[in-house]
RNA sequence: GGGCGCGUAGCUCAGCGGUAGAGCACUACGUUGACAUCGUAGUGGUCACAGGUUCGAUCCCUGUCGCGCCCA
C-alpha cells in the first residue's frame, strides 16, 4: 500500500506515544550500552501550571539532549516531576470551593482545607504532565516526583521521601546555625497575607503623586538655608523653620522615625543632630524625631531630606538598621491601619521617649501603634487622603503660585496651592494576588545565606559547573555576591510546615522569683499569666522533624525554672492562646490540688510552611531519593545539565547550587544552559493581558508536535531571544512533510523492497559515495552542535542535508541511476541515507520519524524502535574527496545551465542540444561519469564536440566551456548582459584578490594558507573571466 | 541612575579578523518518475554612525545614536 501524502501528526503522534510509553522506552536506563550516565532534571512546573511557549521551549530543548544520549547509550534518566507552588495552588482551590459554593479555607479550618487541595491536585494535578507528553518529551514518568509528597496528610499514592528530605535539611541547617528567625522587612501580600518572595513580586510603573511637606524645626528653631550653585555662588537664599520632606506614601509619615541627609548636603548641615516634627497627628501628641545624616539621600533628588520610615520602606530599613531608629509598624496583615495596642496619646508619649534616647527594644517597638486614633482601621489610600487633607488643611504642605487665565475675561490670577508633582512611581504588585506589595516588618524565618554562598560561587569560578552562555554567570556571580538574607516563612498551609515548636518564655523579663526560693508562689504564678514573658512570643522554640524529638529539648529548657514548673509535663496544643489557656488551667489547678504531676508545659508548632523554593531547591537530590542512600542517587547524582529560563537564575539555579553545595557538597549538575524567552513575532512578551500568547497545544494541534519542536529548535541561538511566528512553525511543518515524501519516493522506487538490511553500503558511483560524505559530515555537524548547546545550528545542519543536499540533489540524481546499473546499489545507498536522516533528526522530531522508521522498516523487522536505535558514529572518513569535488563540479555546472537557460528565458520543458567546446581531462571524465543526470536535471538531450556555433550561449565551468546553440532563440542583448554582468562581478572580486596580493604586507603579513587560497581563487577566476571573454568576442561577431 | 545585551537582505535571524549567509516574504516561470505543505531561476545588503588597531574590520577597541531586558 502506497504511503499516504502526508504525515497525520494528529493520528500518528498519540499511537507512537503510547507505544513508546508501553515499551518502556523511558525509563532510567533504557537502551543504556554504556557505563556513562546522563540526567536531566526537569525544572519542575508548578502543579497549577498548564503548557506555556517557554515550557514547551524548555522541555524540547531537554529532549533534544535526553533523546541524543539515550540513542547514544548512555544510562539517561530524565528526571520529571512538579512543584506544589505554595500560594498559586492554595488561590486556585479557594478559588475553586468559592465557585462551587463550598465553604471557604477559614471555615475549613487547616487539615480540612489541605484534604481538599490534595483531592485537587489528584484531579486536576496531572494535566502538565499529558501536556509535556503532547510534546513528545521523553521523562520517565513513573519515577514523578512531587515537592509535597510523603507530607503528613498525603493521600495514598503521594508517598515518597520530599518531605522528609525538606525537614531534614531544615532541621540540620537550624542545627548548624544556617536558619534564624528574626523580625524583617518583607514583603507583604495583603491580599493572601503572607510574605511572598521578590520573584513574585511585579515592578510596574503606575501613575503617582510626590507630596512635599514641612516638617518644622522643634522650639521654634530657624536655620538659613542656603542653595549654591556649581561655583559655590549662593543662588537662593531664606531662613527656614522648617525642613521639606518629598514622600509619594504620606500615611507612612506616622511612622517616620527620622529625617535624613547626605552628609555632604551643606543646606541641612545647621540642622543635623536637632529635632523636627512629623506634620500629622493631634496636634498636643505632635512626635519630635532626629535629623540624622546617612548616604542613602541623594541631595540631587526632590529637597535632599528623606523621611525614614523604617518599617515601610526598603531602603529607610536600611538606614533605619544602621542609625538605630525604632521602626514603627504601622499596617496590619491586611494592609489596613493598624488598630490595635494603646490608645495613640499613650504610644506617642512612648515613642517620643525613645526618639530623645529612652531604650527600647524591637519587640516593644512592635506594639507601639502610632496611628491617630482617628485613622485606625482605616484603609491605607484612605489614611492617605485624610493624611494629606490634615497636613494642608494645617498649612504644612509646601505651596508653588498656579497661574490661572479666565478663559472669557482674560484676566490672570495667581493661586497659591500645595505641590503635589504627578509622576510615574514604580509600585510593586502581588503577581498571583494583583494587589499592592507592602513591605511589611514580621517574624520570618531566614536562611543565612551569607554563610553558605561561597561554595556556589566557587564552583562556576572553578568550572565546576559551567553556566552557558557565558553571560549569566555575571548575572550568578553578581546576585549571589549581593546575596540577601532568603525569607523562607511563608503564612500559608499548602506547603511544608515549619518543625520549630514554641513555649512560652517562662522565663522571660518580668517575671521574678520574689523568695529567690526557686518555688512559685500565687503571686509569681499570677504575674507569669500577665504581662510577663507569655505574650512575647517565640524565644523559646526549639526544631526537630517531629513532636517527639523537640521534647526533651523544652525538658532542658524548662529546667532552670522554678519547681515545681521545671517538672511539668510537656504537651503539644494548638496554638498560642491555646497554650496561655492550657497553662493557666494547669496553673490554676496546681494552686488548688498542690499536685505536681498535673502540672503541663504546653507547646505550639509554628504555623507557617516553608517556601516552595525551599523545596525545589533540593529537586536533584530529593527526586533521587535522598536522604535514602538510594541507587540512583548514588548513579545520577551529581547531574549532568540543567536546562532552565534566564529568569530563574538566581532564585531557583543559585539556591540549588547553595543547599546541594551544603547538604552533600556537591554541585548539583556540571552544565546550567540558560535559554532566552519566547516571544511574539513582533518581540513582544507573550502575555495574556495582550492576547499574543500563542498556546503551544494549538499548535501542535495544527501543525504537529515536530514542526513546534524543529521551530524552537531551529531558534534557540543561545542568549537570544525568540521571536516566533507561526508561518515559520508552516515551514518546518513543510520541512516534515519534504522528509516524507522523499521517503515516499523512495518507497516507490522499490529502496525498502527485498528485506535488504539496512547497513552502509560500500557503492561505486560517484553520487553514491558522495552523498555518504555529506551524511558523514551532517553526523558530525550535529554532534558537534548539541555537544556546545548550539541547538539551531544543529537543526540547521539538518535542515541543511535533508532538504538541500538529499532531496534537492541526490533524489533527483537517483532516478536516472534506478534505470541503470548502478540501481541496486543506489537502492541500497538512498535506504541507507533516509535511514541515516531518520536518526539524525529524530531527537528534534521524534514522531514523524518514529512513523517513518516503521514504515520503512525492511520484511524481517528493525532490531529495535527507533527511540532506541544506535546513533552513529562513523566520520570524515567516509567522505570521498573525488567524489566530493565531481559532484561539487556536476551541480555547479548545472546551476550554471539552468541559470543560462533561465535568463535567455528558454521555456523549462524544452530539451536542448549542447556542444562542448572545450575540456580538460577531469571535466570530460566528470561529464561521461554523470550525463544521465546532468542532462536529465539540466535538460540537455545531447552533448557535440565542436567549436562554439554561431547564435549560441556560453556554459563556463571549471576546466571546461560548453554552448546552447540558440540560434534564433537567443536574444542577443540579453546574453551580452548577462555574461557582462557575470564578468563584472568576477573582475571585482579579482579586483580585491589582486590588490591584496599585490600588496608585499599581505604577503609577508598573512598567513600562508590564506595566501595560497587567495591565489587559487585568483587563478580560477581568471581563467572563467577568460572563457566569458572569448564567449563575448564571439557575441560581439555574431552582433 | 547601575548592569547586561542588541542594531547584518522587506521580515526573523546565523556568522564574528581574509571582501556577507539561511529561512520566510517578494518577482517570473513551471504539474519534469516523492512532495504545490512543491520545483526552477531571480530581485534584494556603504553588515546603525564616527574614529582607532591591523596588510586586511561586519567581526577587535573607543565614542555617538537608536532599541530591548534586568536591577535600583
Amino acid at each position: 500500500m502506497p504511503m499516504e501524502k502526508t504525515f497525520n501528526a494528529a493520528e500518528a503522534e498519540p499511537r507512537i506515544y503510547a507505544a513508546w510509553e508501553r515499551a518502556g522506552a523511558f525509563a532510567a536506563g533504557a537502551n543504556a550500552s554504556r557505563d556513562e550516565t546522563f540526567c536531566i532534571m526537569i525544572p519542575p512546573p508548578n502543579v497549577t501550571g498548564s503548557l506555556h511557549m517557554g515550557h514547551a521551549f524548555n522541555n524540547t530543548l531537554q529532549d533534544i539532549l535526553v533523546r541524543w544520549h539515550r540513542m547514544r547509550g548512555f544510562d539517561t534518566l530524565w528526571q520529571p516531576g512538579q512543584d506544589h507552588a505554595g500560594i498559586a495552588t492554595q488561590m486556585v482551590v479557594e478559588r475553586e470551593l468559592a465557585r462551587s459554593q463550598q465553604p471557604g479555607r477559614r471555615e475549613l479550618g487547616r487539615e480540612a482545607f489541605l484534604g481538599k487541595v490534595w483531592e485537587w491536585k489528584a484531579q486536576s494535578g496531572g494535566r502538565i504532565v499529558e501536556q509535556l507528553k503532547r510534546l513528545g518529551a521523553s521523562c520517565d514518568w513513573s519515577r514523578n516526583a512531587f515537592t509535597m509528597s510523603g507530607a503528613p496528610g498525603a493521600p495514598e499514592g503521594e508517598d515518597g521521601n520530599f518531605h522528609d528530605a525538606v525537614i531534614k535539611v531544615f532541621v540540620d541547617l537550624h542545627a548548624k546555625g544556617l536558619i534564624y528567625r528574626g523580625k524583617r522587612l518583607v514583603n507583604w501580600d495583603p491580599h493572601f497575607e503572607t510574605a511572598i518572595s521578590d520573584l513574585e513580586v511585579e515592578n510596574l510603573e503606575v501613575a503617582g503623586h510626590m507630596w512635599h511637606f514641612k516638617y518644622p524645626l522643634a522650639g521654634g528653631e530657624t536655620y538659613l538655608y542656603r542653595e549654591k550653585d556649581a561655583d559655590g555662588n549662593v543662588t537662593f537664599e531664606e531662613r527656614r523653620d522648617y525642613i521639606s520632606i518629598a514622600t509619594t506614601r504620606p500615611e507612612t509619615m506616622l511612622g517616620d522615625g527620622a529625617v535624613a541627609v547626605h552628609p555632604s548636603d551643606e543646606r541641612y548641615a545647621p540642622i543635623v543632630g536637632k529635632l523636627c516634627e512629623i506634620p500629622v497627628g493631634p496636634k498636643e501628641h505632635r512626635r519630635l524625631i532626629p535629623i540624622i545624616t546617612d548616604d542613602y539621600p541623594d541631595p540631587a533628588f526632590g529637597s535632599g531630606a528623606v523621611k525614614i520610615t523604617g518599617a515601610h520602606d526598603f531602603n529607610d530599613y536600611q538606614v533605619a538598621r544602621r542609625a538605630g531608629i525604632p521602626m514603627y509598624r504601622l499596617m496590619d496583615t491586611k494592609a489596613q491601619m493598624r488598630d490595635d495596642g494603646l490608645p495613640y496619646a499613650e504610644a506617642a508619649a512612648r515613642a517620643q521617649e525613645i526618639a530623645t534616647g529612652s531604650a527600647f527594644t524591637e519587640a516593644e517597638v512592635d506594639t507601639l501603634n502610632l496611628v491617630p486614633d482617628e485613622l485606625r482601621g482605616l484603609d491605607r489610600m484612605e489614611a492617605r487622603k485624610r493624611v494629606v487633607a490634615q497636613i494642608t488643611g494645617e498649612g504644612l504642605a509646601v505651596t508653588h503660585q498656579v497661574v490661572r487665565t479666565d478663559k472669557e475675561t482674560g484676566e490672570t490670577t495667581a493661586e497659591t496651592l500645595p505641590l503635589v508633582e504627578a509622576k510615574p512611581i514604580m509600585q510593586p504588585f502581588g503577581d498571583r494576588s494583583k494587589v499592592v506589595i507592602e513591605p511589611m516588618l514580621t517574624d520570618q524565618w531566614f536562611v543565612d545565606t551569607a554563610k553558605i554562598v561561597q561554595p556556589a560561587i566557587d564552583a562556576v569560578r572553578d568550572g565546576r559547573t559551567t553556566i552557558l552562555p557565558e553571560r549569566d554567570a555575571k548575572v550568578y556571580f553578581h546576585w549571589l555576591e549581593n546575596i540577601e538574607p532568603w525569607c523562607i516563612s511563608r503564612q500559608l498551609w499548602w506547603g511544608h510546615q515549619i518543625p520549630v515548636w514554641y513555649g512560652l518564655d517562662l522565663g522571660a523579663e518580668g517575671f521574678r522569683d520574689d523568695e529567690g526560693d526557686g518555688d512559685l508562689d500565687e503571686v509569681e504564678l499570677g504575674r507569669l499569666l500577665n504581662e510577663g514573658g507569655m505574650l512575647h512570643r517565640g524565644d523559646v522554640h526549639h526544631c526537630a522533624a517531629e513532636f517527639a524529638a523537640v521534647v526533651a529539648a523544652f525538658r532542658d529548657s524548662l529546667a532552670d525554672l522554678p519547681v515545681p514548673l521545671s517538672g511539668a509535663r510537656i504537651v503539644e496544643v494548638a496554638d498560642k492562646q491555646a497554650a496561655i489557656e492550657t497553662l493557666a488551667a494547669s496553673l490554676a489547678q496546681y494552686n488548688i490540688s498542690q499536685d505536681p504531676t498535673g502540672l503541663v508545659y504546653p507547646v505550639w508548632r509554628d504555623p507557617d510552611v516553608l517556601d516552595t523554593w525551599f523545596s525545589s531547591g533540593l529537586w536533584p537530590i530529593g527526586t533521587l531519593g535522598w536522604p535514602e542512600p538510594t541507587p540512583e542517587l548514588a548513579r545520577y547524582f551529581p547531574t549532568d545539565v540543567l536546562v532552565t529560563g534566564f529568569d530563574i537564575i538566581f532564585f531557583w539555579v543559585a539556591r540549588m547550587m547553595m543547599m546541594q553545595l551544603a547538604v552533600t557538597g556537591e554541585v548539583p549538575f556540571h552544565t546550567v544552559y540558560v535559554h532566552a524567552l519566547v516571544r511574539d513575532e513582533k518581540g513582544k512578551k507573550m502575555s495574556k493581558s495582550l492576547g499574543n500568547v500563542l498556546d503551544p497545544l494549538d499548535l501542535i494541534d495544527q501543525y504537529g508536535a515536530d514542526a513546534v519542536r524543529f521551530t524552537l529548535t531551529a531558534m534557540a541561538a543561545m542568549g537570544r531571544d525568540l521571536k516566533l511566528s507561526e508561518q515559520r512553525i508552516a515551514g518546518y511543518r513543510n520541512f516534515g512533510t519534504k522528509l516524507w515524501n522523499a521517503t515516499r519516493f523512495a518507497e516507490m522506487n522499490g529502496v525498502f523492497d527485498g528485506g535488504r538490511a539496512v547497513t552502509r553500503p560500500a557503492p561505486a558511483h560517484t553520487v553514491n559515495r558522495w552523498i555518504i560524505g555529506e551524511t558523514a559530515r551532517t553526523r558530525v555537524a550535529v554532534d558537534e552542535a548539541l555537544a556546545q548547546y548550539r541547538f539551531n545550528d544543529a537543526a540547521n545542519a539538518l535542515y541543511a542535508f535533508v532538504w538541500g543536499k538529499v532531496c534537492d540533489w541526490y533524489v533527483e540524481f537517483a532516478k536516472p541511476l534506478f534505470d541503470g546499473p548502478e540501481a541496486e546499489e543506489t537502492r541500497a545507498t538512498m535506504a541507507w541515507v533516509l535511514d541515516q536522516c531518520l536518526i539524525l533528526c529524530h531527537p528534534v522530531m521524534p514522531f514523524l520519524t518514529e512513523e517513518l522508521w516503521a514504515v520503512t522498516a525492511p520484511a524481517a523487522g528493525r532490531a529495535k524502535p527507533l527511540v532506541h536505535t544506535d546513533w552513529p558514529d562513523y566520520g570524515p572518513d567516509l567522505i570521498d574527496a573525488a567524489a566530493d569535488r565531481e559532484m561539487t563540479w556536476v551541480i555547479g555546472l548545472i546551476d550554471e545551465i539552468r541559470s543560462a537557460r533561465a535568463q535567455m528565458g528558454v521555456p523549462v520543458g524544452l530539451k536542448l542540444p549542447m556542444v562542448l567546446v572545450e575540456a580538460d581531462a577531469a571535466a570530460r571524465d566528470a561529464w561521461s561519469a554523470n550525463a544521465p543526470m546532468i542532462q536529465r536535471l539540466a535538460r540537455i538531450n545531447s552533448l557535440t564536440e565542436a567549436p562554439a556555433p554561431k547564435g549560441s550561449i556560453t556554459i563556463a565551468a571549471e576546466g571546461a566551456t560548453y554552448a546552447l546553440p540558440l540560434e534564433g532563440v537567443i536574444d542577443v542583448a540579453a546574453e551580452k548582459t548577462r555574461l557582462t554582468k557575470a564578468l563584472e562581478k568576477l573582475e571585482k572580486d579579482m579586483g580585491g584578490l589582486r590588490g591584496r596580493l599585490n600588496n608585499p604586507k599581505f604577503v609577508d603579513s598573512a598567513p600562508d594558507e590564506v595566501v595560497e587560497e587567495s591565489r587559487e581563487k585568483l587563478a580560477l577566476g581568471e581563467e572563467e573571466a577568460g572563457r566569458i571573454r572569448v564567449a563575448l568576442s564571439r557575441l560581439a561577431d555574431l552582433g
